[in-house]
DNA sequence: TACTATAATAGAATTATTCCAAGATAATAA
DNA sequence: TTATTATCTTGGAATAATTCTATTATAGTA
C-alpha cells in the first residue's frame, strides 16, 4: 500500500480506491488473471465497479510498462504484473499459466531472411504442456 | 486442385466448393490471414458464404493438423496453412506477420521448477520487430 | 478550499466467434 | 446411376470480450 502510493504519486496516475484495489490484487499475483478475474475480485469490495474501469486501469498500467498483456491463450487475454522479460507455459488441459524465468536471448538469433525484413525488438516464448493436476486426472 | 482432392478424399472431409475455395486460398499462403480475410476472399466467388462455414472449415483443418492457429496478434486470430513447427514475427507498426523457419528446440530447455510442474509438449516463439516498410515511413 | 484534469459508472456499441435450425449436397453404397 | 445419409452451408441469433460514450464524481494541485 505504502509502496503503491510511493510508486504512482505525482506521475499523472490518479490513485482512486478502485485502482488501489486493482493494484493490490495484481501485486505479486502470479495467476495471470484475465480482465474478468480482476473485475470479479474488485467487485467484492466495490460492487459498482465497471469493466471500463478494469480495462482503463490495465491499459494505463500497460502504457507505463508496469503490466504485460499475455497472448498465450487464444480464448482471452491474460495480464502479468511482472513486467520483466520472461516467458510462459500453459497447461493444455486446464489453461493454467506458469512463468518461465530463463533468459534465452542468446539462443534466439534470427535467420538472415528475417532480419533482412524486420528490425527485431523483442520476443516471447509460449510453452505448452500438461500440469501435475491434469496428469493425475488423465491417468 | 488435383492435389487438394487427392489429399482429402476418403478422409471424412467433404470437399464442397466453398471448402475447395478456402483450401486454394490457403495453399502456399504466407500472409497469415484472419477469419475475416478468408471470408472476404471466398465471398468474391461465393457471395452467400457465411462466417460459420469459414470457422467450421478452419476448425476442421486445425483438428486434422493441417492448419495452425496463431496467437501473436492480441487483436485477432490468424491462421497458418503451414503446419510444420516454426515461429513468427510481427511488425509492431502494421501488424504484418512473417514466418521464422529455424529450429530452436535444442536451446529451449526449461528450468527445473517448471518441469517439476509441467510435462512440456511444445513451444512457439513470438518475435516482435519493425518491418522495412514501417521503418521507411517513420524515418 | 476551490479548481480542473482525470477517473468511475452504466449501458450501449463493436468485434470476434460460436451456435442453431432448416434446407442442401458430397460421398457412398446399392 | 440413383438413393441414402451423414455432413455441410446458410442466415441470423447468441455469446463473449472489449471499447466507447455521456454523465457524474473525485484525486491531486494550487
Amino acid at each position: 500500500m505504502e509502496r503503491i502510493v510511493r510508486k504512482y504519486r505525482g506521475k499523472g496516475f490518479k490513485l482512486t480506491p478502485q485502482r488501489i484495489a486493482i493494484l493490490k490484487f495484481l501485486e505479486g499475483n502470479t495467476n495471470h488473471p484475465t480482465a474478468d478475474d480482476i473485475y470479479t475480485e474488485i467487485k467484492k469490495k466495490y460492487p459498482t465497479v465497471s469493466f471500463a474501469t478494469v480495462y482503463n486501469t490495465v491499459q494505463a498500467l500497460r502504457d507505463r510498462g508496469e503490466l504485460l498483456e499475455i497472448t498465450i491463450d487464444p480464448e482471452r487475454k491474460h495480464f502479468d504484473p511482472n513486467p520483466s522479460a520472461h516467458h510462459h507455459i500453459m497447461c493444455t488441459g486446464c489453461g493454467k499459466i506458469g512463468d518461465v524465468f530463463f533468459d534465452y536471448s542468446e539462443s534466439l538469433g534470427l535467420p538472415e531472411e528475417v532480419t533482412r525484413e524486420f528490425a527485431v525488438t523483442g520476443n516471447h516464448i509460449d510453452f505448452y504442456g500438461v500440469c501435475t493436476r491434469c496428469r493425475a486426472k488423465t491417468s
